[in-house]
Parts: C-alpha cells; sequence; structure tokens
DNA sequence: ATTTGACAGTTCTATTTTAGAACTATAGCC
DNA sequence: GGCTATAGTTCTAAAATAGAACTGTCAAAT
C-alpha cells in the first residue's frame, strides 16, 4: 500500500491513522497528555531512538497535532505542545488506555487512575451517543455511505 | 525498544499499543467491524500483501481479539470473527473515525454516516466521564498512579 | 478425466523502516 | 579551556514490509 496517499482515502479511519497509526506515535501522544513536552523527555522517558523521535515529531508538528514553541532564545530551544487538534486526540488515547485497563490487565491492578476534576471522582471513559446519550455498542450501529464516498462499505 | 514485551509494561496503552497499534491491524480491524470475515474479503478490500495478512490475523486470534471459526469442512475453510474483546475496540475505532471526520476531512463531506439503531438517528460519538456523565476533555483529567505502577509518570 | 477457478494460505527476494550508536552545534558554568 | 545540558543529525546493521510467485484442496465446467 502507498502510506503516503492513506490521509486522502475517502475513509476518517485510514486518514487518521495515516497520522496517529504507528507504535512510536501512540506513546509519544501519551507523553504529550502527561505534560512531557521537551525533546530530551520523550526520548529518555520512552527509550525511542533519537532519529525516530525526531522524525516523528516533525510529522506531528506538520499535522498540527504539536506546535513547536520556543522557551529559550540563545540557545534556540523548543518545546513540544499539543494543539486543540492533538488535545482532540484524548478520546482515542483514553479509548485505548480503557480496552487495556480492561483486557489486558494483569494480577498487579491498573497502572494509572482518572479522576475526573470536574465532578472530583475517578472514572473509566465511555462512548456513548450524540443523540440519546446512551452507550454504544458496535452491533447497534449501521453504517450509510457519506457525501464523501460513492458507494457504502458494508 | 523491545516491543515483544511491550504488552508486559505497567501501561495499559503500551499494552493496547502492542496489540491493535499498527497500520493494519487497525484497518484490518475497520474491515471486521464493516463485516468482514474472509482472507479474500480481508486482502481485496485491504491491499494488504497476503503474508501480511496472514500474520495479522494469526496474531489478531492470539491476542482473542479474533475467533477463527470454520465454515466450510472440505476443504476446510475459516473465517475470522471479532470476539467480546474485539468488539470492546469498537471505541477506539470509532474515537479514531471521529477524529478523522472533525479534522482530516475534505470538501467532499463525510465518507460514513454513523445511525445509532436504538434511537434511529444519525451520530456521533462522544467520550463521558461513568461517573457524571460529563463530556470529557484532557485538560479536566487529573492521573494518580493505580496499584499497578510504582510512582506516576506524570 | 482433465482443466479451470475459488479460497486460504506459504515462500521467496527487494525495498523500506527502525535500532543503536556516534557525532554536531550552541551556550552557560567552573 | 573543559564540562555539562539540550536538541538535534548522520551513519551502519537489523528487522519489517512490499510484491510477486508458488502450494494445496476441492467443486464445477469442459
Amino acid at each position: 500500500m502507498k502510506w503516503d496517499t492513506l490521509e486522502e482515502e475517502p475513509c476518517s479511519l485510514s486518514r487518521t491513522v495515516a497520522v496517529v497509526g504507528d507504535r512510536w506515535t501512540l506513546l509519544i501522544l501519551r507523553e504529550c497528555f502527561l505534560r512531557v513536552r521537551r525533546f530530551e523527555a520523550f526520548q529518555s522517558s520512552l527509550q525511542i531512538t533519537r532519529h525516530l523521535l525526531s522524525e516523528r515529531l516533525k510529522k506531528l508538528v506538520r499535522f498540527g497535532i504539536l506546535r513547536r514553541v520556543p522557551y529559550s532564545e540563545a540557545p534556540k530551544r523548543y518545546e513540544y505542545i499539543l494543539t486543540q487538534k492533538g488535545l482532540d486526540l484524548y478520546p482515542v488515547i483514553m479509548a485505548m488506555v480503557h480496552w487495556g485497563d480492561t483486557h489486558m490487565g494483569d494480577e498487579r491492578g491498573r497502572p494509572l487512575l482518572h479522576e475526573h476534576k470536574t465532578c472530583g471522582k475517578l472514572f473509566d471513559p465511555v462512548m456513548v451517543c450524540s443523540e440519546c446519550g446512551e452507550p454504544l455498542h458496535a452491533k447497534q450501529v449501521h453504517v450509510h455511505a457519506g457525501p464523501g464516498r460513492q458507494e457504502a462499505v458494508g
């Protein structure tokens, strides 16, 4: 497959996968949501090679998910901060965390607990229907072709 | 990094990424949710090489995300069906689809529309707090170390 | 009875990506 | 001048992926 054109496929999943669909990118985003911002900090917490980290950060900046912001003038140094587009990936990351909590746990219990500051409680993320508010399940959803596609895939 | 031990890291995101964190696996799962079940069907709709498709399907079966179910005795033929563990990946896929709809769209509009059979309406998936039901935003969440980890990462 | 086609893979080589380590560059501090 | 911190770049070796061809089973067509 031509990964360089994946982002133009008439499929929103493909387009998302084109941008964040690899191991390192997802792990880098985890660090971003844990407030990591600097090259050295990413590198040492992930043990990613400097070369790949550099590449992935450039790509995330290019797609508008991170902003490269100077924090020192001399020498010039930058940090990488989530844009709104990047912050909007939170449900993707949290959905993966929740699946891992549910299906990949061990006897030691959860690695992290999440507190919702708004209500003060420890929570799990739940995906609901924007219209009726009920939790979503794959079997209750029917897919239609939208305007961005000729015929439905299934 | 040692990808073979990623699934044992004390981090639910790492563990999830270890299983579904690559381009082909995510695309294969999309097809699964669109009711694709057979080797030839995956191969022709994704244009994935047969070798990689074979590998990825084996891996998904090994992790209990797909079940390999015979549908013909002679010749022996199998199809791949989502288990409950696999169906539980729906929020992950839908979160990615929704992000793509929101941030990677073009002038043609959405490729697919989703109808919630329960309420009959076209919807978007929304991630909410299990405790108070409010939509989740990264900045309203505070992370604590859980029992499965010694010290918090951030 | 032999050929053709469908299906579900496996095997092989060439190309691309990633890992791992070393190197570059700027500037502050001792 | 030498040491450290930070943010990269460059190089070679190893691993993963692409692309095409091949295998094996059986049914249906010739």
